[in-house]
RNA sequence: AGGGAAGUAGCGCAGGCCGGUAGCGCAUCUGGUUUGGGACCAGGGGGUCGCAGGUUCGAAUCCUGUCUUCCCUACCA
């Protein structure tokens, strides 16, 4: 048992803030509602950014940046997104501060510094972008336009969570513009199989495709796609999200086009996004009460070598051995850290790189070396084996790996068998409380039924999954027809 | 936003009711012994007690305000 970890049995939510804080992801800071993302924390954010930004890449996409804020006017010209997003809004409406007269070494807004015109900080970017793309489009030889954005954005949460909600995170956000309808659509779903794919196969977390009903819908969207992942409470956590935007910004903004028939109209949209969320995703999908478990595709550092010795002379025998491997290791782009500091000793590393989840841990002992052997212990199951130094970076290789499915396996089991096909309002209500997970049941379809089941459980529709089987049955609770049943759960 | 709790050394806490100038454990530094699952001994350093006012001869302690964090509720395209 950790020391320094509350049990998730104790309390699940100290449990998730003791994983990022004593495992150094990130740290509170003097702002209220923002964290502060450690190296390590970013490290982690590195290697996800580093693998979507290359998958981005190869569907065509390139970067860009846009600014920080965004002119009031600007912002409220697509109506429902703007609404959406009103009473998150943090507003510049000074661009000055000056000394105060009344209490000197103080500094107060100057009030003669007011701007003609409120800045929004941008809690999401549609406005400024297609202010922009206005410019950029004339003819369909101008479309697509396939651009990404890397960038922070300020939604003002009332409550915050380190990496679920935080008035500021990082994300990417992706813009494109479309000729047809048909292609918007496909843009928007094959970015969402884009996702799924890189939270599946990086961040070892299965995960559910599906629409959103018209209730959890982007502000401003016609669809928007999701990919929901179980968290171990059984919560739902949305993953990404892509939206099909139809010509709503479009006609917001005014920007037209001439196809090849010299036809003049609006283009179709798509936006579609994921966020440092993602690891508040990995954190509460993986871990465990001994710390982070991470997977070895994008863990900041997938193997630590601890060294047991007595003297020097132990010592300097050990550091010859792990300088080989090491090479070896990183030969092969496995990232690798010897722990050799003479200050703590192996007891204590062996629980602190638990603690911060790195994959694999070898153990380097004077005894071992002259067997020829070493041990690795795995962080997701924790077993340990003793193998030859022969050979060994090809095995780490191979265990990098099985550690990685392993992981999805489990968590795709667990998700699983925690979702529950449920027939009868009672047997909803029961299960929501007594079984924590997913549950399929039949709906209506109504945006009325859906509010009313929130109010009543808490829980909400998260999606219909994509190729849904069709399946004729009676609404949980109007027992009005429906044609399919939608995965309820409560939600992050 | 409402309710509750908290903020004292890097971390975890005591002291506060009853005002008198701050202490414990861990960490850190020095020396030594150690090293196969969070070592031990000895010595040392480090804090305007979240911040700002007020009461008082004197405030970590009492009063007012404010900021930050956590928990519950509400909110959350």
């Amino acid at each position: 048992m950790s020391k320094e970890i509350t049990a998730r049995a104790v309390d699940y939510s100290q449990w998730y803030n003791d994983l990022i804080i004593k495992g150094e992801l990130a740290d509170y800071s003097a702002v209220r509602g923002c964290m502060v993302i450690k190296p390590y924390g970013f490290g982690l954010w590195e290697n996800m950014r580093d693998v979507l930004d290359k998958m981005f890449k190869d569907t065509g996409h390139v970067n860009a940046y846009f600014p920080l804020f965004v002119p009031k006017s600007l912002f409220e010209a697509e109506e429902k997104n703007a609404e959406g997003f009103a009473k998150e809004c943090a507003v510049v409406t000074h661009y000055r501060l000056k000394t105060d007269p009344d209490n000197k070494g103080k500094l107060i807004v100057d009030p003669e510094a007011k701007l003609e015109e409120e800045l929004v900080v941008r809690p999401t970017s549609e406005a400024i972008i297609w202010n922009t793309y206005k410019n950029w489009i004339q003819s369909y030889r101008d479309l697509p336009i396939l651009i990404n954005q890397w960038a922070n954005v300020v939604r003002w949460e009332m409550r915050t969570r380190l990496f679920l909600r935080t008035a500021e995170f990082l994300w990417q956000e992706g813009h494109t513009a479309h000729a047809t309808e048909q292609e918007a659509v496909e843009e928007t779903v094959k970015m969402l199989h884009v996702y799924a794919d890189f939270v599946e196969n990086y961040m070892a977390l299965p995960v559910i495709k599906g629409v959103k009903s018209a209730n959890e819908r982007f502000a401003g969207a016609v669809d928007t796609y999701c990919i929901e992942a179980m968290m171990q409470d059984g919560k739902a956590l949305q993953a990404g999200t892509s939206h099909f935007l139809g010509q709503n910004f479009a006609k917001a903004f005014d920007v037209r086009f001439s196809d090849k028939d010299n036809n003049y109209d609006y283009v179709w949209a798509t936006s579609w996004g994921v966020s440092t969320r993602l690891i508040g995703a990995l954190v509460m999908a993986h871990s465990d009460d001994e710390g982070l478990i991470l997977p070895p595709r994008i863990a900041p550092l997938q193997v630590v070598i601890v060294p047991i010795y007595k003297g020097e002379e132990q010592k300097a025998m050990i550091d010859e051995k792990v300088d080989t491997v090491v090479k070896e290791l990183k030969a092969k782009g496995i990232r690798v850290k010897y722990d050799d500091a003479d200050n703590a000793r192996p007891g204590w590393k062996f629980a602190e790189w638990e603690k911060k989840g790195v994959p694999v841990r070898l153990t380097f002992g004077a005894r071992d070396i002259v067997n020829g052997i070493v041990e690795i212990a795995r962080r997701d199951t924790s077993e340990k084996q003793n193998h030859n130094l022969e050979g060994l970076a090809g095995t780490i290789e191979a265990l990098l790996e099985d550690i990685q499915h392993n992981m999805f396996h489990k968590a795709k089991t667990f998700r699983d068998d925690n979702i529950r096909k449920v027939d009868t309002w009672d047997e909803f209500v029961k299960t929501l409380d007594e079984q924590p997970g997913f549950i399929a049941a039949h709906w209506d379809g109504t945006p009325e039924t859906e509010e009313k089941i929130k109010e009543l459980t808490k829980a909400t529709i998260r999606c219909i999954p994509l190729d849904n089987p069709q399946e004729a049955g009676k609404c949980i609770l109007t027992g009005n027809p429906s044609k399919e049943r939608v995965l309820f759960a409560r939600a992050y």
